[in-house]
DNA sequence: TTGAAAGCGTTACCAA
DNA sequence: TTGGTAACGCTTTCAA
């Protein structure tokens, strides 16, 4: 027992305790040739006495690929972005293939820094979420490693981007709270560099134009997609006591802040002021009254992403198309009248 | 224009065209030796024209360390993990180590699995977060990488661990209870197996005792750690019609589920029943009413966990004591009469 | 201060 | 079917 501290075997000593040369022993490992029954069980019993494990590095400086994808993400404590990931990392999960992640915190050259060290580490890919590069900057990116990105539609040779119809899922929430009787409605945007920020706030005011409802810019706050945000929002609209029967919040966390707010001042949801979401976090099925919000399908969008990264390194995968956002009428918007 | 396509160039490259042998460009690199100013002048220089990047692989492979440690979380998706991460991560920023995340699922199984891969992957170091599998298969893969584990209290050479006092902090929250009047307290219990979830439970059985309150067994249902269990619990509980005046909920998504049950029934928090819960994940600074509950430094223990990380691999690095649970007093609580 | 060369642990080609 | 050997891209003796 000469292998006291982390020693790690490797395949010459395997090869040497078999008596058989290493290339005998890789090949019966990979199964890349033949290997006469004897050499085999040699071989077998001789790993298994030893526990060799291969060393991954080696094996990927050999063959090119580190079998990892890099996962550049906004935040590790984003509700959002880890269901996605949870989506990616169901989908490689068979494959062989372990994430590395990185956050960029919505900072742009944070980012770019991270895809750095990624390709840096020579991951076999990036998955990009969001994030506030340019386009032109991921696309130079992958001239370098194959890319996924989402909330991106970019498209080329090592690039694949898919974005979600946040415009269209705006107008739709739009449409139900004016469906439902609501012809003041408020909205508290996002910040207003995020382009699905500003897809949500287009949809809100193609719809009220679409229906002739006049658009009051007084109705329109900023956020920031926060809580705080949210609340702080909320205190602003009531300060300048617009009337407004409805509330549309870009994102939940806005949503669920600007119910506090409201909480504090003893205003009811849905009976005095309704509310609409967007995200559909895990939690707003759980908040009082549970939240009507639009659905983003966000782990099958991670599945999809897997899919797309896995398809690219050239293992075909079924195809799995971009799911759709849908409103989840729950109880926070009261049918006026 | 030779490199088109993904071509990475080479140390070698780089020491042919600036007419040094590539030991000198290596130590150019690394400081390791002086190299005259003239060659570094043309290393420089050859090095910006050629955007040469080391491959950090053959780095990994010569060196014996990959920069690289293995964090086995149990979901990606737990807020409760997520905060870890990020302490995690920020602690480990400056001194170029990366994450390889992998998740256990609250399986003995899975989680072993993982660790062999992360081992496989040769990672520096592999802090694990709880999980379930035994403290002996820990020290275990103690033996063959060094490891730090949140939840378990393990110490050797190679491991170190820490836990929080979930005991104590269950006993903290439920002596506010009684000093605000309360008597009847009902618990709904995390999973049987959760070294934490027993902790909160004794503390509940406990300091009733110590008060020489009854602990009415009907007071006790089980729960899961999650919303719909929280509700269920709380359905349960109601269906037998027991008195009761307040609720300690094991954690914080169980607090919301229960929440929600009370809200269906028209039960009002805190008029009618109070709630602790146990986490303080973001979002309770913002449910109504927002919640009474323990909070977990979550962040700050991740960044405990990577100081020691960092000092087991023989970075030196300010200790950082285990911060203290503490209990955080918002609006789910009533003062009885 | 510099270069040649050995080696980290694999895989794969070429002979045998 | 097998073994020898040359890479993969880097770091680090050892000499010069």
């Amino acid at each position: 027992m000469k292998n006291d501290q982390r020693s790690t075997t490797t395949l010459h000593e395997v090869a040497n305790a078999a008596g058989v040369s290493p290339a005998t022993v890789s090949r019966f490992l990979n199964g890349t040739a033949k290997v006469s029954d004897d050499k085999r069980k040699v071989i077998e019993r001789v790993i298994g006495e030893l526990n060799y494990k291969p060393n991954q590095l080696a094996q990927s400086l050999k063959m090119g690929s580190t079998r990892t994808i890099g996962v550049l993400t906004q935040s590790l404590e984003s509700g959002y972005f880890n269901k996605t990931m949870t989506g990616i990392e169901d989908a490689m999960k068979e494959s062989g293939y372990a994430l590395l992640i990185m956050s960029g915190h919505w900072h742009a050259d944070e980012e770019a820094e991270r895809v750095e060290l990624l390709i840096g580490r020579r991951v076999d890919g990036v998955a990009i979420l969001t994030g506030n590069m340019d386009d032109a900057q991921i696309m130079g990116f992958s001239r370098r490693v194959p890319i996924v990105a989402f909330g991106r539609d970019l498209h080329g040779e090592r690039i694949n981007g898919f974005c979600l119809d946040n415009y269209g899922a705006a107008c739709q929430a739009m449409e139900y709270l004016i469906e439902q009787g609501h012809r003041r409605i408020a909205f508290i945007a996002g910040p207003a560099d995020h382009v699905d920020a500003r897809a949500r706030l287009a949809g809100y005011r193609d719809t009220l134009a679409r229906h002739k409802l006049e658009a009051d810019p007084a109705l329109v706050v900023p956020g920031d997609f926060s809580e705080s945000g949210g609340l702080l929002a909320l205190n602003q609209l009531l300060a300048t006591s617009q009337r407004f029967t409805a509330l549309f919040a870009c994102n939940d966390l806005t949503a669920y802040g600007a119910r506090l707010a409201l909480y504090r001042r003893g205003i009811r949801v849905p009976e005095d002021i309704s509310i609409v979401g967007f995200d559909d976090l895990d939690s707003s099925m759980y908040t009082t009254p549970p939240l009507t919000t639009v659905r983003q399908p966000l782990y099958d969008v991670g599945l999809c992403i897997g899919g797309m990264m896995l398809r690219m390194l050239g293992r075909p995968q079924p195809e799995f198309p971009a799911p759709p956002l849908s409103l989840m009428v729950r109880e926070s918007v009261r049918r006026m009248g």
